[in-house]
RNA sequence: GGCUCGGUAGCUCAGUCGGUAGAGCAGAGGACUGAAAAUCCUUGUGUCGGCGGUUCAAUUCCGUCCCGAGCCA
Protein backbone atom coordinates (compact mmCIF):
# COMPACT_ATOMS: atom_id res chain seq x y z
CA UNK A 1 0.00 0.00 0.00
CA UNK A 2 1.65 3.54 -0.79
CA UNK A 3 0.79 6.07 1.41
CA UNK A 4 2.01 8.90 -0.49
CA UNK A 5 -1.15 9.60 -1.90
CA UNK A 6 -2.79 13.02 -1.95
CA UNK A 7 -6.61 13.36 -1.92
CA UNK A 8 -8.29 16.76 -3.43
CA UNK A 9 -11.52 17.86 -1.81
CA UNK A 10 -12.81 20.99 -4.03
CA UNK A 11 -15.80 22.82 -4.64
CA UNK A 12 -17.45 26.27 -3.83
CA UNK A 13 -17.45 27.60 -0.71
CA UNK A 14 -20.20 26.31 1.95
CA UNK A 15 -20.28 22.80 0.88
CA UNK A 16 -18.82 21.69 3.75
CA UNK A 17 -15.53 20.67 2.38
CA UNK A 18 -13.71 21.01 5.36
CA UNK A 19 -16.05 18.78 7.55
CA UNK A 20 -15.42 15.70 5.20
CA UNK A 21 -11.76 16.41 5.05
CA UNK A 22 -11.61 16.14 8.70
CA UNK A 23 -13.56 12.90 8.63
CA UNK A 24 -11.53 11.65 6.32
CA UNK A 25 -8.48 12.10 7.88
CA UNK A 26 -9.85 11.17 11.22
CA UNK A 27 -10.62 7.72 9.39
CA UNK A 28 -7.62 7.22 7.55
CA UNK A 29 -4.91 8.57 9.29
CA UNK A 30 -4.58 11.41 7.20
CA UNK A 31 -3.03 15.07 7.26
CA UNK A 32 -5.31 18.22 6.34
CA UNK A 33 -3.47 20.69 3.79
CA UNK A 34 -4.88 23.86 3.42
CA UNK A 35 -6.10 24.85 -0.32
CA UNK A 36 -7.63 27.94 0.52
CA UNK A 37 -5.85 31.52 -0.18
CA UNK A 38 -7.40 33.36 2.58
CA UNK A 39 -6.70 30.46 5.06
CA UNK A 40 -3.24 30.98 4.62
CA UNK A 41 -3.45 34.14 6.61
CA UNK A 42 -3.81 34.71 10.17
CA UNK A 43 -6.63 36.46 11.74
CA UNK A 44 -8.84 35.49 9.21
CA UNK A 45 -11.02 33.27 11.28
CA UNK A 46 -14.96 33.86 11.07
CA UNK A 47 -15.25 35.13 7.71
CA UNK A 48 -12.95 32.50 6.30
CA UNK A 49 -14.61 29.77 8.01
CA UNK A 50 -11.39 28.22 8.93
CA UNK A 51 -11.26 25.23 11.04
CA UNK A 52 -11.06 26.00 14.77
CA UNK A 53 -8.61 24.59 17.75
CA UNK A 54 -10.93 21.65 18.06
CA UNK A 55 -10.44 20.27 14.51
CA UNK A 56 -7.01 21.01 14.57
CA UNK A 57 -6.28 19.63 17.72
CA UNK A 58 -7.97 16.08 16.39
CA UNK A 59 -5.84 15.94 13.19
CA UNK A 60 -3.00 17.99 12.07
CA UNK A 61 -3.89 20.98 10.12
CA UNK A 62 -1.09 22.43 7.67
CA UNK A 63 -0.18 25.19 6.00
CA UNK A 64 -3.14 27.52 7.92
CA UNK A 65 -2.03 30.80 9.42
CA UNK A 66 1.17 31.36 7.65
CA UNK A 67 1.12 35.09 7.08
CA UNK A 68 0.26 37.29 9.28
CA UNK A 69 -1.77 40.97 8.73
CA UNK A 70 -0.15 43.04 6.38
CA UNK A 71 1.45 40.70 4.71
CA UNK A 72 0.71 38.72 1.48
CA UNK A 73 0.92 35.56 0.04
CA UNK A 74 1.04 34.58 -3.70
CA UNK A 75 0.07 31.36 -5.95
CA UNK A 76 3.55 30.55 -6.32
CA UNK A 77 4.43 30.84 -2.36
CA UNK A 78 1.85 28.41 -1.95
CA UNK A 79 2.98 26.13 -4.23
CA UNK A 80 6.64 26.32 -2.86
CA UNK A 81 5.27 26.31 0.72
CA UNK A 82 3.11 23.08 0.23
CA UNK A 83 5.30 21.06 -1.74
CA UNK A 84 8.03 21.70 1.20
CA UNK A 85 4.80 20.58 3.55
CA UNK A 86 3.94 17.35 1.51
CA UNK A 87 8.18 16.13 1.33
CA UNK A 88 8.17 16.61 5.30
CA UNK A 89 4.54 15.16 6.11
CA UNK A 90 3.33 12.56 3.51
CA UNK A 91 5.31 9.88 5.39
CA UNK A 92 2.57 10.94 7.82
CA UNK A 93 -0.49 9.62 6.36
CA UNK A 94 -2.50 10.77 3.34
CA UNK A 95 -3.25 14.28 2.68
CA UNK A 96 -6.13 15.67 2.31
CA UNK A 97 -5.94 19.00 0.38
CA UNK A 98 -8.93 20.98 0.87
CA UNK A 99 -10.03 24.58 -0.58
CA UNK A 100 -11.37 26.46 -3.05
CA UNK A 101 -8.92 28.40 -4.63
CA UNK A 102 -9.11 26.80 -7.96
CA UNK A 103 -5.67 28.71 -9.17
CA UNK A 104 -4.19 27.51 -5.70
CA UNK A 105 -4.33 23.72 -6.64
CA UNK A 106 -3.86 24.39 -10.47
CA UNK A 107 -0.59 25.95 -9.33
CA UNK A 108 0.35 22.99 -6.89
CA UNK A 109 -0.89 20.51 -9.74
CA UNK A 110 0.83 21.79 -12.36
CA UNK A 111 3.48 24.22 -11.84
CA UNK A 112 3.66 28.00 -12.91
CA UNK A 113 5.96 30.10 -14.90
CA UNK A 114 9.80 29.91 -13.85
CA UNK A 115 10.23 33.59 -12.97
CA UNK A 116 10.61 35.21 -10.02
CA UNK A 117 8.22 36.64 -7.54
CA UNK A 118 7.59 40.13 -8.36
CA UNK A 119 9.35 42.68 -7.05
CA UNK A 120 7.20 45.32 -5.21
CA UNK A 121 9.17 48.37 -6.68
CA UNK A 122 8.62 47.30 -10.30
CA UNK A 123 4.96 46.78 -9.66
CA UNK A 124 4.54 50.24 -8.04
CA UNK A 125 5.94 51.71 -11.52
CA UNK A 126 3.63 49.80 -13.23
CA UNK A 127 0.83 50.73 -11.29
CA UNK A 128 1.98 54.45 -10.81
CA UNK A 129 2.31 54.22 -14.96
CA UNK A 130 -0.99 52.48 -15.22
CA UNK A 131 -2.72 55.11 -12.84
CA UNK A 132 -1.20 58.52 -14.65
CA UNK A 133 -1.86 57.07 -18.48
CA UNK A 134 -4.83 55.02 -18.43
CA UNK A 135 -5.95 51.59 -19.27
CA UNK A 136 -6.11 51.79 -23.13
CA UNK A 137 -2.52 52.95 -23.25
CA UNK A 138 -1.00 50.22 -20.89
CA UNK A 139 -3.17 47.90 -23.13
CA UNK A 140 -1.87 49.44 -25.73
CA UNK A 141 2.09 49.17 -24.35
CA UNK A 142 1.34 45.44 -23.50
CA UNK A 143 0.14 45.09 -27.10
CA UNK A 144 3.04 46.68 -28.25
CA UNK A 145 5.93 44.56 -26.16
CA UNK A 146 3.73 41.09 -26.78
CA UNK A 147 1.72 41.29 -29.42
CA UNK A 148 0.56 37.81 -29.01
CA UNK A 149 -0.92 38.17 -25.32
CA UNK A 150 -1.53 41.23 -25.50
CA UNK A 151 -4.19 40.84 -28.02
CA UNK A 152 -5.49 37.83 -26.13
CA UNK A 153 -6.51 39.46 -23.16
CA UNK A 154 -9.66 41.88 -23.01
CA UNK A 155 -8.61 45.73 -23.01
CA UNK A 156 -10.15 46.18 -20.05
CA UNK A 157 -8.81 43.54 -18.08
CA UNK A 158 -6.42 45.85 -15.61
CA UNK A 159 -4.97 43.11 -13.45
CA UNK A 160 -3.88 40.84 -16.05
CA UNK A 161 -2.91 43.86 -18.16
CA UNK A 162 -0.46 45.09 -15.18
CA UNK A 163 0.40 41.57 -14.23
CA UNK A 164 1.96 41.41 -18.47
CA UNK A 165 3.95 44.73 -18.12
CA UNK A 166 5.74 43.68 -14.41
CA UNK A 167 6.85 40.82 -16.17
CA UNK A 168 7.70 42.11 -19.45
CA UNK A 169 9.52 45.02 -16.98
CA UNK A 170 11.09 43.16 -14.49
CA UNK A 171 12.27 40.17 -16.79
CA UNK A 172 12.03 41.13 -19.75
CA UNK A 173 9.96 37.66 -20.89
CA UNK A 174 6.76 38.05 -22.69
CA UNK A 175 3.96 36.22 -20.97
CA UNK A 176 3.15 34.51 -24.28
CA UNK A 177 6.70 32.66 -24.57
CA UNK A 178 6.63 31.62 -21.08
CA UNK A 179 3.18 30.22 -21.86
CA UNK A 180 5.19 28.38 -25.28
CA UNK A 181 7.41 27.14 -22.70
CA UNK A 182 5.49 26.02 -19.75
CA UNK A 183 5.36 22.11 -19.06
CA UNK A 184 3.49 20.92 -16.46
CA UNK A 185 5.46 19.68 -13.04
CA UNK A 186 3.16 17.11 -12.11
CA UNK A 187 2.60 16.62 -8.42
CA UNK A 188 5.29 13.87 -7.36
CA UNK A 189 2.69 11.97 -5.40
CA UNK A 190 -0.57 9.93 -6.63
CA UNK A 191 -3.52 11.91 -6.25
CA UNK A 192 -6.96 12.03 -6.81
CA UNK A 193 -9.92 14.67 -6.29
CA UNK A 194 -13.09 14.63 -4.98
CA UNK A 195 -15.50 17.63 -5.27
CA UNK A 196 -18.71 18.96 -5.02
CA UNK A 197 -20.91 21.21 -7.59
CA UNK A 198 -24.12 22.05 -5.91
CA UNK A 199 -26.64 24.07 -7.97
CA UNK A 200 -28.14 27.39 -6.70
CA UNK A 201 -30.98 25.99 -5.00
CA UNK A 202 -29.03 23.74 -2.98
CA UNK A 203 -26.13 26.39 -2.05
CA UNK A 204 -27.97 29.22 -1.38
CA UNK A 205 -29.60 27.85 2.57
CA UNK A 206 -26.07 26.67 3.65
CA UNK A 207 -24.08 30.52 2.34
CA UNK A 208 -27.75 31.94 3.98
CA UNK A 209 -26.76 29.98 7.17
CA UNK A 210 -23.17 30.39 6.97
CA UNK A 211 -23.54 33.99 6.83
CA UNK A 212 -25.34 34.49 9.57
CA UNK A 213 -23.20 32.41 11.62
CA UNK A 214 -20.52 34.77 10.93
CA UNK A 215 -22.13 37.87 12.07
CA UNK A 216 -23.53 36.00 14.97
CA UNK A 217 -20.17 34.79 15.67
CA UNK A 218 -18.71 37.99 15.39
CA UNK A 219 -17.19 38.91 12.19
CA UNK A 220 -18.14 42.35 12.23
CA UNK A 221 -15.44 42.62 15.81
CA UNK A 222 -12.87 40.35 13.18
CA UNK A 223 -13.17 43.20 10.84
CA UNK A 224 -13.33 46.55 13.20
CA UNK A 225 -9.64 44.94 15.14
CA UNK A 226 -8.00 44.82 11.97
CA UNK A 227 -9.45 48.02 10.93
CA UNK A 228 -8.09 49.59 13.96
CA UNK A 229 -4.69 48.15 13.14
CA UNK A 230 -4.65 50.00 10.00
CA UNK A 231 -4.97 47.02 7.88
CA UNK A 232 -7.18 49.01 5.84
CA UNK A 233 -4.82 48.98 2.78
CA UNK A 234 -4.74 45.11 3.01
CA UNK A 235 -5.99 42.95 0.19
CA UNK A 236 -7.35 40.32 2.06
CA UNK A 237 -9.53 42.84 3.64
CA UNK A 238 -11.10 43.33 0.28
CA UNK A 239 -12.84 39.62 -0.16
CA UNK A 240 -16.21 38.39 0.19
CA UNK A 241 -17.55 39.24 3.86
CA UNK A 242 -14.47 41.42 4.66
CA UNK A 243 -15.52 43.93 2.05
CA UNK A 244 -19.00 43.82 2.90
CA UNK A 245 -18.75 44.54 7.11
CA UNK A 246 -16.28 47.87 6.27
CA UNK A 247 -19.02 48.68 3.67
CA UNK A 248 -21.48 48.81 6.99
CA UNK A 249 -18.81 50.14 9.32
CA UNK A 250 -18.44 53.07 6.78
CA UNK A 251 -22.40 53.54 6.90
CA UNK A 252 -22.47 52.26 3.23
CA UNK A 253 -24.67 49.47 3.71
CA UNK A 254 -27.30 49.08 6.69
CA UNK A 255 -27.85 46.10 9.17
CA UNK A 256 -30.52 44.64 6.93
CA UNK A 257 -28.53 44.78 3.98
CA UNK A 258 -25.30 43.16 5.40
CA UNK A 259 -25.95 40.14 5.42
CA UNK A 260 -28.06 40.14 2.20
CA UNK A 261 -24.99 41.86 0.66
CA UNK A 262 -22.52 39.12 1.86
CA UNK A 263 -24.78 36.12 0.92
CA UNK A 264 -25.07 37.50 -2.99
CA UNK A 265 -21.22 38.22 -3.42
CA UNK A 266 -20.51 34.37 -1.77
CA UNK A 267 -22.99 33.19 -4.09
CA UNK A 268 -21.02 35.26 -6.86
CA UNK A 269 -18.17 33.77 -5.47
CA UNK A 270 -19.46 30.00 -5.56
CA UNK A 271 -19.99 30.61 -9.60
CA UNK A 272 -16.44 31.73 -9.99
CA UNK A 273 -16.02 28.29 -8.37
CA UNK A 274 -18.08 25.91 -9.58
CA UNK A 275 -17.08 27.30 -13.20
CA UNK A 276 -13.14 26.45 -12.47
CA UNK A 277 -13.76 23.24 -11.07
CA UNK A 278 -16.38 21.54 -13.50
CA UNK A 279 -14.07 21.74 -16.32
CA UNK A 280 -12.01 19.29 -14.28
CA UNK A 281 -12.69 15.76 -16.02
CA UNK A 282 -10.55 14.16 -13.21
CA UNK A 283 -12.77 14.60 -10.62
CA UNK A 284 -14.89 12.47 -9.08
CA UNK A 285 -18.23 14.44 -7.46
CA UNK A 286 -20.23 14.07 -4.42
CA UNK A 287 -23.50 14.92 -3.58
CA UNK A 288 -24.34 17.71 -0.30
CA UNK A 289 -26.37 14.86 1.14
CA UNK A 290 -23.87 12.73 3.33
CA UNK A 291 -20.82 13.29 1.75
CA UNK A 292 -18.79 10.87 4.01
CA UNK A 293 -20.79 7.63 3.13
CA UNK A 294 -20.04 8.46 -0.57
CA UNK A 295 -16.79 9.28 -0.24
CA UNK A 296 -15.14 7.01 2.30
CA UNK A 297 -15.17 3.89 0.03
CA UNK A 298 -13.48 5.94 -2.88
CA UNK A 299 -10.88 7.27 -0.65
CA UNK A 300 -10.42 3.83 0.65
CA UNK A 301 -10.39 2.00 -2.70
CA UNK A 302 -7.53 4.51 -3.74
CA UNK A 303 -5.97 4.50 -1.12
CA UNK A 304 -5.42 0.65 -1.32
CA UNK A 305 -4.60 0.64 -5.08
CA UNK A 306 -1.35 1.04 -6.44
CA UNK A 307 -0.89 2.83 -9.76
C1' G B 1 -64.71 60.50 0.78
C1' G B 2 -61.79 64.52 -2.38
C1' C B 3 -57.15 65.86 -4.65
C1' U B 4 -52.03 64.77 -6.22
C1' C B 5 -48.22 61.53 -7.70
C1' G B 6 -46.88 56.61 -8.88
C1' G B 7 -47.96 51.17 -10.92
C1' U B 8 -42.97 49.25 -17.34
C1' A B 9 -37.77 42.88 -16.71
C1' G B 10 -36.66 39.33 -10.25
C1' C B 11 -35.33 44.78 -8.03
C1' U B 12 -34.59 50.30 -8.85
C1' C B 13 -36.10 53.10 -12.68
C1' A B 14 -35.76 55.46 -17.93
C1' G B 15 -38.67 55.89 -22.33
C1' U B 16 -42.31 55.85 -26.25
C1' C B 17 -44.78 64.16 -29.12
C1' G B 18 -49.50 56.98 -30.74
C1' G B 19 -46.11 52.40 -34.84
C1' U B 20 -45.90 46.56 -28.85
C1' A B 21 -39.66 49.16 -25.09
C1' G B 22 -34.05 49.73 -22.48
C1' A B 23 -30.33 50.94 -18.59
C1' G B 24 -28.06 49.67 -13.85
C1' C B 25 -28.23 45.84 -10.41
C1' A B 26 -29.74 40.70 -9.67
C1' G B 27 -29.84 35.95 -12.42
C1' A B 28 -27.46 32.56 -16.26
C1' G B 29 -23.07 30.95 -18.98
C1' G B 30 -17.78 31.47 -19.54
C1' A B 31 -12.38 32.81 -19.15
C1' C B 32 -8.33 32.40 -15.83
C1' U B 33 -0.14 31.21 -14.53
C1' G B 34 2.47 34.94 -8.24
C1' A B 35 -3.34 40.09 -4.52
C1' A B 36 -7.39 34.58 -7.63
C1' A B 37 -12.72 35.36 -2.09
C1' A B 38 -8.92 38.93 -7.43
C1' U B 39 -9.69 40.51 -12.53
C1' C B 40 -12.54 40.19 -16.83
C1' C B 41 -16.02 38.54 -21.10
C1' U B 42 -20.99 37.14 -23.12
C1' U B 43 -26.26 37.26 -22.18
C1' G B 44 -32.42 41.62 -21.65
C1' U B 45 -40.06 39.26 -24.66
C1' G B 46 -41.71 41.83 -20.47
C1' U B 47 -50.21 40.40 -20.46
C1' C B 48 -45.60 48.36 -20.13
C1' G B 49 -51.69 47.19 -13.25
C1' G B 50 -57.19 45.34 -15.09
C1' C B 51 -61.33 46.44 -18.29
C1' G B 52 -63.49 49.56 -21.82
C1' G B 53 -63.29 53.87 -25.49
C1' U B 54 -61.00 56.88 -29.55
C1' U B 55 -57.71 55.30 -33.66
C1' C B 56 -55.52 51.88 -39.46
C1' A B 57 -52.59 51.22 -34.84
C1' A B 58 -52.81 52.33 -27.52
C1' U B 59 -47.81 50.64 -23.02
C1' U B 60 -48.37 55.97 -24.75
C1' C B 61 -54.53 59.80 -25.39
C1' C B 62 -59.55 59.45 -22.75
C1' G B 63 -62.91 56.99 -19.16
C1' U B 64 -63.35 53.66 -15.28
C1' C B 65 -61.77 50.17 -11.69
C1' C B 66 -57.82 47.98 -8.59
C1' C B 67 -53.16 48.68 -5.78
C1' G B 68 -49.31 51.88 -3.26
C1' A B 69 -47.47 56.72 -1.28
C1' G B 70 -48.67 61.60 0.17
C1' C B 71 -51.88 65.83 1.13
C1' C B 72 -56.85 67.68 2.42
C1' A B 73 -61.30 66.50 4.93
Amino acid sequence: MSRESVIFIVGPTATGKSDLALALAKKFGGLILNCDSLQCYERLNIGTAKPGPLERSEVPHLLFDVRSVGQTLTAGDFRKLALKELSVQIHKGPIFAVGGSGFYIQALEKGMFDISKPNPEVEARVKSEYDEKGISWAHRELCRLDPVYGEKINPNDSYRIQRGLVILYESGRKVSELQNEFKVEPLPYRSMKLGFLPTREELLPRVQRRVQQMLQAGLIEEVRKLLDEDAGGWPPLLSVGYKECRQFLAGELTETQLPEKIVEKTMQLAKRQKSWFKRDLNTQWLGLDDPMRQAEPIVDKFLKGTN
